[in-house]
DNA sequence: GCCGTTTTCGGCCCGACTGTTTTCAGTCG
């Protein structure tokens, strides 16, 4: 699947546009073509090949046509001249808060600007305020901009965000002012990483809410402040933004700075179709300027006739139709889980006893835990030899007895090693309650190699559960270059689960291919992947994922109750057996 | 660039904040 690919290509045709100062609604189209792409459930060379392209909102002839184009002939004509035209480091400085496509094009007629390198040299020089436009105050800050440029990585995973924002949300919340505080943007979408912090506080008087926010022990520097909306830097140098609106207008500003844009254009188009206008101060009637109510995001979605929206859903990827025809998915929550599938212990890589994440597990409601240390492969991880697997079963066996009915279950996160062949033998294996597999090493494969490697796991007849089945970091590091699409189908045909690992760092599968997983049958699990009694926790990060992905509680193994998910255990055991009997 | 239940041409979201201005352009979300 090439998906990512051909929309990073129109993403950069975008980006050489700006710099060039074409039509913003070229530029725009571009951009939308790519988050089009970019969302799209299906490989795109299927897509093509059926000749599809132009059913896609926001493609049409002209970007249809070089999408097969380069999916023919991996080049594209186009955009090998539109790079012809721009220095490659000009694009660069849109990297630069506060310096757009204007400015860019400004510094390179006016100083020869190419690179940040340059930039950086004109700045020294102080000849920036010297351009008509520029001032001396523009200068500092994009000196400032440009220091700051390496230390900040552009996106923030959702890991390192959230706590930031609850952190401040807490401190907020206590000032007498503050009615209601809640996350903006992509955080409240959870999204597994964002741009930056934004927070929405409701309040009689937003400009003490401000006053309070700057005044906070963690603000560096205020880099932005207004009576509605003010940007700080934290001594940790994250950036957080806070916007303060009156109570009568919390529904439509939650609902404008939630987003995604696209989601909210979408919602104003509605609105205008009924006669509204919608913006982040209200919903008015356009012949008589009234002002509907808007205090809520219920109001919101009621006015332009639709059910109220899940957050996770809002990025304009079929959420509104499925709204308009009453087709809301009913999202997966968290209390619907009935047991984590995946957690270690101090046996291998883990910092805790057995005892202690099974009393953890049972302090969350759960009905049942899987442990599922590393095996022998995984040596930095201190995998289990056959030997201490077989003594940790017993110490396992003892916790049933003292703690049911609680269940504790054995499984095993097992290395599929480089050349496909897993740890232990397969009578091994059948002691196990569960077997699930991981990618840890050799993910730079080749992706015929690491999609083989793949395949053979998912099919191996032992196989349970597919661990974070591209072992991609967020923000870090990019997955293995596994066929997706290949592998679910196959886990759909075989009947083995696959994983959302809930380690915000992990977040994998994604909800793109969480959508695409429930779509082909595929059955789901959701887990902690915990190596701490509190990381636990983290699972609401694969919930979340999963709810970004449309996946009910119907299509997730662990929301089955005991009996349920041990019959599933026993159904995939005696399966095997009938395999094993007809093959001898 | 895309799009169309009045349109195949003429629209395409819009407001806050900053800095450089003498009334507004650029950037951002």
């Amino acid at each position: 699947m090439r998906n990512a690919e051909v929309a990073r290509l129109f993403e950069d045709i975008a980006d050489i546009l700006e710099v060039q100062g074409d039509s913003g609604f070229r530029v725009r189209a571009y951009r939308e073509a790519a988050r089009q792409i970019a969302g799209l459930r299906e490989p795109i060379e299927q897509v093509a090949a059926a000749g599809g392209l132009e059913a896609i909102p926001g493609i049409g002839k002209a970007i249809a046509a070089k999408i097969d184009e380069y999916l023919r002939t991996g080049h594209l004509a186009y955009y090998e001249r539109l790079r012809e035209q721009v220095p490659p480091g000009l694009v660069a400085l849109l990297q630069v808060p506060g310096l757009g496509p204007r400015t860019a094009q400004l510094l390179h007629q006016e100083l020869g600007v190419e690179s940040l390198d340059d930039l950086r040299a004109a700045i020294a020089a102080h000849r920036l305020r010297s351009v008509r436009g520029l001032g001396a105050k523009t200068e500092e800050r994009l000196a400032r901009e440009l220091e700051r440029l390496h230390e900040s990585a552009r996106r923030l995973p959702l890991g390192v965000a959230r706590p930031v924002a609850e952190q401040v949300m807490a401190m907020l919340g206590e000032h007498p002012a503050v009615l209601q505080i809640e996350p903006g943007g992509s955080l409240r979408r959870w999204r597994d990483s964002v741009g930056d912090i934004d927070l929405l506080a409701a309040s009689p008087d937003p400009e003490a809410v401000m006053a309070a926010f700057v005044a906070l022990p963690f603000v560096r520097e205020v880099l932005s402040q207004g009576p509605t909306f003010t940007r700080v830097l934290r001594t940790d140098g994250l950036g957080v933004d806070l916007r303060g609106v009156r109570p009568e207008f919390w529904g439509t500003a939650l609902h404008h700075f939630t987003g995604s844009r696209a989601h909210s254009i979408r919602l104003r188009d509605l609105a205008n179709e009924r006669g509204l206008k919608l913006n982040e101060y209200g919903i008015f009637r356009m012949d008589t300027g009234e002002r509907l109510p808007g205090a809520t995001e219920e109001d919101v979605y009621a006015a332009v006739g639709l059910p109220w929206i899940p957050p996770e859903l809002r990025e304009d990827r079929g959420e509104i139709e499925a709204a308009l025809a009453g087709h809301l998915p009913h999202l997966i929550e968290q209390d619907d889980l009935r047991g984590d599938l995946h957690v270690h212990t101090n046996w291998s890589d883990g910092n805790a006893p057995p005892e202690r994440m099974a009393e953890a597990a049972r302090a969350l409601g759960y009905e049942y835990l899987v442990i599922t240390d590393h095996s022998a492969g995984l040596g930095v991880a201190n995998g289990l030899s056959v030997e201490r697997l077989r003594a940790q079963r017993q110490v396992i066996d003892r916790l049933n007895q003292e703690y049911a009915p609680f269940h504790v279950l054995q499984g095993i996160e097992m290395e599929i090693r480089a050349d496909g062949a897993l740890d232990y033998p397969d009578a091994v294996l059948r002691e196990l309650d569960l077997v699930s597999i991981s990618l840890h090493s050799n993910l730079r494969q080749d992706p015929e190699r690491v999609t083989a490697r793949a395949l053979a796991a998912v099919e191996h007849p032992l196989t349970d559960v597919f661990n974070h089945p591209t072992g991609r970091l967020v923000e870090k590091r990019r997955g293995a270059d596994v066929d997706l699409e290949a592998v679910l189908q196959v886990a759909a045909r075989t009947g083995t689960a696959v994983e959302i690992n809930g380690t915000p760092e992990r977040l994998d599968l994604d909800d793109v291919w969480a959508r695409r997983a429930t779509e082909l049958g595929v059955l789901l699990v959701i887990t902690s992947d915990a190596h701490s009694p509190e990381g636990l926790q983290s699972i609401r990060y694969g919930v979340m994922q999963a709810r970004r992905g449309w996946v009910e509680a119907r299509h997730v193994l662990n929301t089955r109750p005991y009996a349920a998910f041990r019959a599933w255990l026993n159904e995939r055991a005696a399966q095997r057996e009938r395999r094993s009997a007809s093959r001898a």
